[in-house]
DNA sequence: AGCGGTCAAGTTGAT
DNA sequence: ATCAACTTGACCGCT
């Protein structure tokens, strides 16, 4: 059974994510810049009930959460503790629904902060902002119940050994809470499923397979074989990421993802699975439903609203 | 009210 | 040495 995913944003529907940017609350005072962050949380953890709710009933059975789901969070100046926002709790209480949502009607969530997360990155503070990004997005992943926070190797800086080494080290500086939840996920130009699978054995951290970075960056695993070692890491259902590139296979750029996924390039061998996949295309919900349909007329079954895994 | 430039952060590789 | 690509639109300050 495949469980399709949906990734942060909507194309069509009227759901949106509020966000601001670091130069308008820095002008502020303290004070007044938390007061406007704490109705941005607000209206976010509204935005993301209604999100749900578009899935649970269109049978999306995954959603992914935006990582500035709290705004600057985990800004240098400007970050923040929930707490510290005035409608601290009200925000906390209503993420709780949001998971309470999700666990009744079977829905996944996940995170995937972005690249700006590198665990074994050369310079500490970099390390060090990192870890601090996966605590916050993993604070709000326990509130709303949901158990993968996927990042990237980060880079390679010309010795591929030692920076694999530096992030297995940066692990064990993560609380529990985060640890539990990450997972690696291969790239489009440096880590491959090869590079990262032994990873993923030495730390039992969860390998995320990325059909289309995979395409673009192979490594000498078929996809058969990418897809089975893959899940072989998780204990639990695992995840895969599917794109569409840009301009076809033969057209430029062809790591740039499409707007709607070719139906063709969906791997046959995820056929006999039980998986979810997140579908990164640019038109967003009408992607996820498109391919719905035509994996539906095709005959593989799909699933939106059985129980969590 | 409408417009357009701007946006916290890292790394790679093309030019 | 610089800069686009990753995500991409929404916000904010100016008229």
């Amino acid at each position: 059974m495949i469980r399709l995913g949906l990734c942060c944003t909507f194309a069509d529907e009227p759901i949106k994510f509020a966000t601001t940017t670091a130069t308008a609350v820095g002008r502020l005072d303290r004070a007044v810049g938390l007061a406007k962050l704490s109705a941005l949380c607000l209206a976010n953890a509204d935005a993301l009930l209604q999100a749900l709710h578009f899935c649970a009933q269109r049978g999306i059975g995954c959603f992914r959460v935006n990582c500035q789901i709290l705004p600057l969070a985990t800004h240098p100046q400007l970050g923040y503790a929930v707490d510290e926002l005035p409608a601290g709790d009200q925000i906390v209480e209503k993420f709780r629904a949001c998971g309470s949502f999700a666990r009744a009607r079977g829905l996944r969530t996940c995170f995937h902060p972005d690249q700006f997360v590198v665990l074994n990155s050369q310079r500490p503070e970099v390390v060090a902002a990192s870890l601090r990004e996966l605590e916050y997005q993993s604070e709000v992943a326990e509130w709303i119940g949901a158990d993968v926070v996927n990042i990237h190797g980060g880079g390679a800086f010309g010795d591929k050994p030692s920076a694999l080494d530096r992030f297995a080290r940066a692990l064990d500086r993560l609380s529990d809470r985060a640890r539990s939840r990450l997972t690696v996920e291969n790239d489009d130009r440096v880590y491959t499923p090869r590079d990262l699978l032994p990873l993923c054995a030495a730390t039992g951290i969860p390998l995320v397979y990325d059909v289309h970075h995979h395409r673009c960056h192979p490594d000498g695993l078929t996809e058969a074989e990418a897809t089975a070692q893959a899940c072989a890491t998780w204990q639990r259902e695992p995840l895969a990421h599917l794109s569409s590139p840009l301009a076809g296979w033969q057209g430029p750029g062809p790591q740039r993802h499409h707007d709607y996924i070719d139906v063709g390039d969906f791997p046959e061998c995820w056929r006999q699975r039980t998986l979810t996949v997140e579908v990164e295309a640019k038109a967003k919900e009408l992607a996820v439903l498109r391919l719905q349909r035509e994996l539906t007329a095709a005959g593989w079954p799909l699933r939106g609203d059985s129980p969590p895994w």
